[in-house]
DNA sequence: CGCTTTTGACCAGCGC
DNA sequence: GCGCTGGTCAAAAGCG
């Protein structure tokens, strides 16, 4: 599936000083929230949807491996979706369906190994860096330009503990450029620098004072490892993510919805509605 | 001066 | 064994 970003951000800055009232502000308030409340129900359904899901999968994998034991073997890169890890699902082959040894060794590679998780972060068009506020500080170690891919890739490690061995790659995605592609390999030892957590800050980003703030390395189950967030417009989902719980929720959300066009295209005319019908 | 980024060199794994 | 590729190292340079 070509990989989609949903914008779940809002624009609150657009003509702050036009005429909502306090009254209209305080019920679109509470409508708000009722919809998130809503919403989290909703999520903890899919979750457990997931879960369930997951599980079967995994007893499906290890069905077939038992019973359809060696195929030919391919070079790692071929045949493989950018974004998956498994291999199962999207290669290019249009193969949906054969799971392989290799995507098996890859599934079982990626469970037991340190935890990788992978975000796609969106950013302006006009942003060339690869600088991800993720609230840890960074530093980067290497850059190179690989093969499949003509935007090159930069490595950091964690520099905040000495000791941590948290590494991440950071590269555009080759379908969208807007979209940083972030590959987070291992979990911290330590706590990130904030407590709060902001999930952006497309700020100055220079290579120097890689800024400290935003939302810690996501610790993604390793069972979702794929997450998109928004970096264009900011401020606005820091307060979405107080705790790992929520957090995961979040995850769950944005990797659901991003998969489903019908929603997004729900979301898109049901906020452009609302804009339009705002008394601007 | 200390920390960070840059960047070419080096190394290891893999396929042929 | 060779070549390709991804990942890492380390010296040099920049910045506050």
């Amino acid at each position: 599936m070509e990989p989609t970003c949903l914008d779940t951000s809002l624009n609150l800055n657009a003509h702050p000083s036009s005429v909502h009232t306090d009254g209209v502000l305080v019920e679109e308030l509470r409508r708000l929230s009722c919809e998130n409340k809503r919403l989290t129900e909703m999520l903890t359904h899919l979750c457990d949807n997931y879960m369930a899901l997951q599980k079967q999968l995994t007893q499906l994998i290890n069905t077939n491996f038992e019973h359809d034991p060696v195929e030919s073997r391919k070079r790692k890169a071929e045949g493989e979706c950018c974004t998956n890890k498994f291999g199962v699902v999207n290669n290019s082959n249009g193969d949906s369906s054969s799971i392989t040894e290799d995507s098996l060794k890859r599934y079982k590679d990626f469970n037991s190994s340190p935890k990788v998780s992978k975000v796609l972060v969106k950013t302006e068009a006009s942003n060339n860096s690869l600088y991800v506020m993720d609230g840890y500080q960074w530093r980067k170690y290497g850059q190179k330009v690989t093969r499949d891919n003509p935007s090159p890739r930069a490595y950091f490690r964690c520099s905040f503990a000495p000791t941590c061995p948290v590494k991440k790659k950071v590269q555009r995605s080759l379908e969208d450029p807007t979209i940083l592609v972030t590959t987070y390999e291992g979990e911290h030892n330590h706590g990130h620098q904030r407590g709060e957590i902001s999930l952006v800050s497309n700020q100055s980003e220079g290579p120097k004072g890689s800024s400290p703030v935003s939302s810690p390395t996501p610790s993604i189950p390793s069972a979702c490892p794929t997450l998109m967030l928004d970096m264009v417009k900011s401020g606005l989902v820091e307060s979405a993510q107080k705790s790992s719980v929520q957090q995961f929720l979040v995850q769950q959300m944005a990797s659901s919805l991003t998969r489903d066009p019908n929603f997004t295209t729900a979301l898109a005319t049901a906020i452009s509605g609302k804009i339009l019908g705002a008394k601007w």
